[in-house]
RNA sequence: GCCCGAGUGGCGGAAUGGUAGACGCAGCGGAUUCAAAAUCCGCCGGAGCAAUCCAUGCCGGUUCGAGUCCGGCCUCGGGUACCA
């Protein structure tokens, strides 16, 4: 019976009051009368084992959960498993056996390393996303997209294995190789399924202006990704190009660099050089080459630039007797513009270094203000000039605008140039890119649609929804299971009857984790959500989780929640779905390593390592911390960690000291003063002596209520367990006794139960506390406890801390200075002589300038 | 390459432009103990007898005053559209 037991012993009591929360149903979230609260973590890929980033990420939405209902807020605090993607798949390839079996097994693992944290969660809620269920509803919302014009098919390029006839994830290519078959990639062009976020990508990056509950970095980094450019978009006049291409459009965003412009550069995707290479074999070599570099922007942007020239030429639009080369570049993008650009060496490193390597003219457009066009060129010879675009320049082959002005008004002007002249006209772009969805993958949500000859491309009915995956599949051979199954393709066309192909692409798992949030409003429901749960329980009120999904997941799921919102599955308000995020850092731990009889490096679990030696003697190199992951055995098991020391203790750490945006590393001796410092407050607990009151004691509790408070609310909670610290210190070193003890102590309860619940429970029955402290509510800080009467200001001479002075909390400004200049230390400073200046930030410092 | 972060004692970190190092770990000294573990108390950035000087990744700037603001770097981390 915990109450009665001796010493700290978190076995016996952690599972005693998970048992009185569960028989209490204390986290089952409904609407009632009180204000709603819903905080979510980003939920977990079932990958096998919870690991201590889990605990952390989970540890820090369940203290802002529990926090915010002992503050009075009907909570929704969720959990469910982001259950389809590659590794089930990779599994059933390495091991045999089902991705079906192998993700349920992990989910049950999982769930079951999770419980005994004691978060307060409402298990009832739980699902996968490759439950049916989930799949259904999934599927009818890609059809209601679908009809309301949201979802397009187009070609698209993937990374193709030409030895095991499949597609290749980018983390699958390794140094332009497949990772199984070793064999050089290829850039293969498919028709995919995409959802149109382009679309919307003015409206996704001007309501980035409203998401003030957002980190900046996270703001300014899908502003970024959105990328909404100003430019001039014109036609170059081809010559002697092939037919249908006497154009060649452009889109720059330096037009004001037209005179500047040396070449022009293709994509090696263009039409024109596919109809070019058609003809001519070194154009259709060079394309080869440049599609093995991959489909990453990272590996398009960090190749070496290469050129090709194809002879042929442009006019320049200012000037018909100035002709241009055309070459094909391997860094051009198609996606992004017209897969055309032109060069303008002088003002942009990336052309300078193509113009240098092929030995193309460097003609300087402007020069620093005041230089001449000699100066100009001569200062761009070596390296490109490009100044802030709102710095003022002076324009030296200008054709637009004044001969001195800014970046900015240069570009506006050879617009508005452009567009009198009429050959060119002012676009606004987008960097982004409508989502493609589709994957050659068997463990996905199918994507509902079939294939008929006559009807062409027709969406399932909903009625035959969900089109569930086949369960009679194998992964002995590369490729998709879909592709090659016997009967599972073989449907009837919802429109004319006839004879259909199922498509067998599945959805990307992005869009699983799209609208996850909304489905746990009403996770039981027969349509994606259910209206007056939606109404009542969005927005998510706090989102946690990491910042790698600062971009894409965060994008996308803003995306969706206009679509929901467009097909009527989310009210207005939800289009925002999440109010305020925090992005927390990863667990991080040293790596052990030793060194096999031939030198390759093999790493040790930290458990088998002691003071940096193994069992059997030999000293291990110790590695600066990293990640935790497996291949490199730097990972702490948190079922060891709640088995030897209690889910408590592997909370308070995973909370303590390092700030939760910030990584954290996991250290053998921080766990074990965590859980000093537990058993230290139990026995606090324990000792209570009779005697009276002490005033210090109160002030510091109410003081710890006002600091808990504030630093929970700012998600400072290594700033919450120090005042926790001080506060236990103080309990210690206080000679209060009786009741004015136990009200302390209770107080201590309260402001420890978000962070450790259990241990909190056991405080809060020894000191009297009546009921659960889970009920007791958050309490409240006297102002008038929190007050000093006098306060110490430090005198600064020249800057330099030199004295300090105690004087009352209001004194004026005019008796504190006489104070200071009469401080024997001022006056050693001063010689004699008056300051020079006296400042007097009130409550806060004196400087004296000598 | 590009976008976004981070960098403070031996270590994790604290600090509305206002006493750099709260709180914790490790370490050192003491109490208790036959002894140890556990626990409790004290000290704890570096140099110096001291006055004082040096110190927040590096270089410069703004300010009475900079860890904090501005400019230029370095290193590490995240993302880079099919890892989740």
């Amino acid at each position: 019976m915990p109450g009665v037991t001796m010493s700290y012993h978190p076995a016996t009591s952690e599972p005693h009051w998970q048992q009185a929360w569960a028989d209490a149903e204390s986290f089952r979230a409904v609407r009632d009368e009180r204000p709603k609260y819903y905080v979510l973590e980003m939920f977990p890929y079932p990958s096998g084992r919870i690991h201590m980033g889990h605990v952390r990420n989970y540890t820090m939405g369940d203290v802002v959960a529990r926090f915010k209902r002992a503050q009075g807020f009907s909570v929704l605090h969720p959990m469910g498993w982001d259950a389809f993607g590659m590794p089930a798949e990779n599994a059933a390839m390495e091991q045999g056996g089902h991705p079906r079996d192998w993700t349920y097994g992990n989910i049950a693992t999982m769930r079951d390393q999770l419980k005994p944290l004691g978060l307060s969660i409402d298990w009832s809620r739980e699902f996968a996303t490759c439950d049916d269920d989930y799949v259904a509803q999934q599927q009818a919302l890609f059809l209601d997209f679908l009809d309301a014009g949201l979802i397009t098919r187009k070609s698209a390029q993937v990374n193709w294995d030409p030895v095991d006839m499949t597609v290749l994830a980018n983390e699958q290519v390794i140094d332009g190789k497949g990772w199984r078959s070793g064999a050089p990639v290829e850039r293969k062009e498919l028709t995919q399924w995409f959802f149109r976020i382009s679309d919307y990508s003015d409206e996704l990056l001007s309501a980035i202006d409203g998401l003030d509950g957002w980190p900046e970095k996270v703001r300014l980094m899908q502003q970024n990704w959105i990328g909404k450019s100003r430019g001039l978009q014109f036609r170059f006049q081809t010559v002697d190009a092939p037919d249908g291409f006497d154009e060649i459009e452009v889109y720059t965003t330096r037009p004001d660099t037209l005179m500047g412009a040396s070449f022009v550069a293709l994509s090696p995707d263009h039409p024109m050089v596919k109809q070019l290479a058609a003809g001519n074999a070194e154009i259709a070599a060079f394309i080869e080459e440049c599609r093995r570099i991959g489909t990453t922007e990272e590996a398009i942007e960090t190749a070496p630039k290469m050129g090709f020239d194809t002879g042929l030429s442009v006019t320049h639009p200012l000037d018909p007797d100035w002709k241009l080369p055309i070459w094909i570049a391997n860094f051009v993008l198609m996606d992004y513009g017209t897969g055309a650009i032109f060069g303008s060496p002088a003002h942009d490193e990336r052309d300078h270094e193509f113009a240098t390597k092929y030995g193309l003219p460097i003609r300087a457009t402007f020069g620093e203000k005041g230089m001449d066009l000699a100066a100009a060129d001569g200062m761009v010879a070596k390296a490109p000039y490009v100044p802030l675009k709102s710095e003022t320049v002076s324009y030296v082959r200008g054709f637009s605008g004044q001969p001195e002005q800014s970046g900015e008004a240069a570009v506006t002007a050879a617009i508005a140039h452009a567009e009198e002249q009429g050959y060119g006209e002012g676009v606004t772009k987008y960097r982004l890119r409508d989502w493609g969805i589709s994957r050659q993958r068997y463990w996905g949500c199918p994507i509902p649609v079939v294939h008929c000859d006559s009807c062409g491309t027709v969406p399932e009915a909903k009625e035959n929804l969900p089109v569930l995956l086949p369960q009679d599949v194998s992964f002995d051979q590369p490729g998709n299971p879909l592709d090659r199954h016997p009967s599972w393709r073989q449907a009837s066309c919802p429109e004319c009857g006839g004879a259909a192909t199922r498509e067998t692409d599945t959805m990307d798992t992005f869009v699983d984790s799209s609208w996850y949030y909304a489905r746990f409003t009403s996770p039981h429901a027969a349509t994606p959500t259910d209206r007056a749960d939606a109404d009542y329980w969005m927005n998510v009120d706090q989102y946690i989780g990491g910042i790698e999904h600062a971009i894409l997941h965060l994008l996308y799921s803003r995306f969706f929640a206009r679509a929901m919102v467009k097909t009527g599955h989310l009210p207005e308000q939800a289009k925002e779905p999440f109010d305020a995020l925090f992005t927390q850092g990863m667990v991080t731990h040293e790596i052990y390593m030793t060194r096999d009889a031939r030198g390759r490096p093999v790493y040790h679990l930290p458990e088998d390592v002691t003071d940096g030696t193994l069992a059997d003697g030999t000293a291990v190199e110790v590695i600066p911390s990293a990640k935790m992951s497996k291949s490199k055995k730097n990972v702490v098991d948190p079922v060891n960690i709640v088995a030897s020391f209690g889910a408590d203790t592997a909370r308070w750490f995973m909370l303590s000291d390092s700030p939760p945006e910030r990584d954290v590393e996991w250290t053998s001796a921080g766990a074990e003063a965590a859980y000093k410092f537990l058993s230290r407050l139990w026995r606090l607990a324990d000792d209570a002596p009779e005697g009276g009151d002490d005033p210090e004691l109160t002030r510091s509790a109410h003081r710890a209520i006002a600091d808990v408070t504030k630093s929970i609310e700012s998600f400072a909670f290594n700033k919450a367990v120090a005042k926790l610290y001080e506060l236990a210190n103080a309990v210690g070193k206080s000679k209060a006794g009786g009741e004015a003890r136990r009200e302390v102590l209770r107080i201590t309860a309260q402001l420890l139960a978000p962070m450790v619940p259990h241990l909190a429970e056991e405080i809060w029955a020894k000191s009297g506390g009546i009921g659960l402290v889970v009920d007791a509510g958050w309490p409240k800080a006297d102002p008038a406890l929190l007050v000093d009467d006098t306060v110490t200001l430090p005198i600064q001479i020249n800057g330099k801390r030199r004295a300090e002075i105690s004087v009352a909390k209001d004194m004026p400004k005019d008796e504190i200075e006489s104070l200071v200049l009469a401080d024997e230390t001022v006056q050693k400073f001063l010689d004699g002589a008056a300051p020079k200046k006296l400042i007097v930030v009130t409550g806060r410092i004196v400087n004296v300038v000598a």
